[in-house]
DNA sequence: CTCCCAAGTAGAAACGTTTAGAAACGTGGG
DNA sequence: CCCACGTTTCTAAACGTTTCTACTTGGGAG
């Protein structure tokens, strides 16, 4: 129809000034007798408004908005843990601006600087790579911001406790009478993968079986499962002891039953594998993979309001890494 | 530090008017002395000065920022759909809201009234359902809007030749010789779903193949791969001399795989399998699969540029459906 | 030497809110 | 009957932009 009706409107409509109008709406600073709050809400119901958040925001410095920022939403694990979060910032009547960097890290930064030019109460970072450059911007923004998915000491950080699920992963193995077990393993400094890969190594220490550096396999960052499949089909070429393979996400996981299934070996009878991350999809592959699965839901609502407490002004305060569960399907041996 | 600077600070100290800097700002309406463009350059440099786009908004009434409802993030194909989108508008210089609804038809309305809430230029809505009720919102607002993932005639609308993907999936099929082809399907009328459902139908059709209806396996909405399971276990008992599935999304498929494995027919071998969507991860399932893959990128800068030209102000035109492609991997038993 | 026009600049209004300051209005106590 | 005071209301300023209108230049045409 015509332009959205604006705050004076409602006030002509409701026969009172534009402050009377606002009180109601925020139950204002000031008090608003029954009879005038009646008629503007009936003058918002009949001319359906609903304030612009653009002026709002710009007037009270706060958009009850946050932005997150993810490296890629393709993948599932990040498709995943945006919604989560989407769902906990919209429990808690935040709106939440999703950016992916597709990787780079130019694009992060300006990512960044859109969500601040956007004027949002906070930012939540899954960093890219690991590089502190994106942090520094955000704190010289002087913006509350919360790191997830990447292990760091200087910044409120809030991560799965990622070296636990690799140990408890590998413990699983282990307790299946497994005796070499290789690793599939990623290049990020700090990222949950090299976390996983930690746990790994302590979880065969604990069980005083050595260390093999060459059944840790690099993969490389970009395409997991395809880096994972050439890793997996080497190994399985170079080393046929092997018997369980812990890979430290999903996605390896894929690599290495298309590897598996080429060198004529079968998950879960002939090769164990137990993945981490535990994405809605791993349960339908076949077969449908143990895994360690990551506390999306718990991850997204810890994020969320460990942010909405430093936008409150609070001082940012250590939250404890949140623990993964192993669930077992049939990837690993287990019986059914 | 402190604040952000203003547009008020960066002339004081280019020792200029406000004007002027957001002519050189805009190139603005208004030539500037290259003179005082270069102090004002200065000054924004030296400041570290960015527009607050709240401010600029709430002026221009543009916002350069599109809005985009989606079903579900944690979905692969409409996160895929998704990060296509936020590409396409990046390129093109407009930033992007996601919103899922987590297939909440009131969550919808929710999403796109924050949308226009916070000024977007424009919405891209994947409807979660088929109701027309979210249209007459955008279309009441008088906001841009396209439509895809779903066919209908009144709107602007960009999608995926589905029918067609339908159709040629089928055909495939129908050319390894299969006679006996089962289809999986799924209850929204006008969903891509049931497009390729008339595919389905047309091949057999076009083929001189019966259409046995009891070979069309109706699914549910919400867990795709569950329900296909569970159809599809139900089909191969009910029918052995079914040889070949037409899987109306990857998540269909991944019900299929494991089914088939259960009642021990083997993939691309025993029981020819096409699925449509092509989402990356479908290419590293066991087998690979054949798939006929929408295209994802096309659909982000087709949809994106239609809103653009309507938020341009041009009349909203009609645009064709977006042609699938058929890739073969292993599942469907095609020689490799 | 004027006059006019283009180029450049400045000032101020406007976008739609919130909120501080000031004013109006009862009400009860003196 | 008046005053003080608490409650409710209004007016107007402010948030950070863009852009309209008006004003100053300087230079070229007459």
């Amino acid at each position: 129809m015509t332009n959205r009706p604006s705050v004076r409107d409602v006030a002509a409509l409701a026969g009172t000034s534009t402050a009377v109008v606002s009180y109601v709406l925020n139950n204002g600073p000031r008090p608003v007798s029954a009879a005038a709050r009646l008629r503007v809400e009936e003058a918002i119901e009949t001319l359906g408004y609903r304030p612009n958040r653009l002026a709002r925001g710009l007037r009270t410095k706060r958009t009850a908005t946050i932005g997150l920022v993810i490296p890629d939403l393709a993948r599932p694990f990040f498709a995943q843990l945006a919604a989560a979060i989407e769902d906990a910032a919209l429990q808690r009547h935040q709106h939440l601006f999703i950016s992916a960097t597709r990787f780079s890290a130019d694009r992060e930064l300006a990512q960044l600087q859109a969500l601040l030019d956007a004027a949002v109460d906070g930012v939540i970072l899954a960093p890219t790579e690991g590089h502190l450059q994106p942090v520094k911007l955000l704190a010289d923004a002087q913006v509350p911001h919360v790191i997830t998915h990447h292990h760091s000491d200087d910044v409120t950080t809030v991560v799965a406790d990622d070296r636990l699920a690799g140990l408890e992963a590998t413990n699983h193995l282990v307790e299946h009478g497994h005796r070499y077990i290789a690793c599939l393993t990623g290049p990020i400094s700090g990222s949950p993968i090299q976390a996983r890969t930690a746990g790994f190594r302590e979880a065969l220490a604990a069980a005083s079986h050595p260390v093999e550096e060459d059944l840790i396999l690099p993969c490389g960052y970009e395409h997991l499962a395809d880096s994972a499949y050439l890793a997996t089909r080497e190994l399985l070429a170079r080393r046929p002891d092997v018997t369980a393979i812990c890979a430290t996400t999903d996605e390896h996981g894929l690599g290495v039953v298309r590897a598996a299934h080429e060198a004529g070996r079968k998950i879960g009878v002939d090769l164990a594998l137990i993945t981490i991350d535990g994405t809605v999809q791993s349960e339908y592959l076949t077969p449908p993979m143990t895994v360690v699965r990551v506390p999306f839901a718990a991850l997204g609502t810890a994020t969320v309001d460990q942010l909405l407490r430093q936008i409150g002004g609070e001082a940012p305060t250590k939250v404890a890494p949140l623990r993964c569960s192993l669930i077992r399907h049939q990837s690993c041996g287990c019986p059914t």
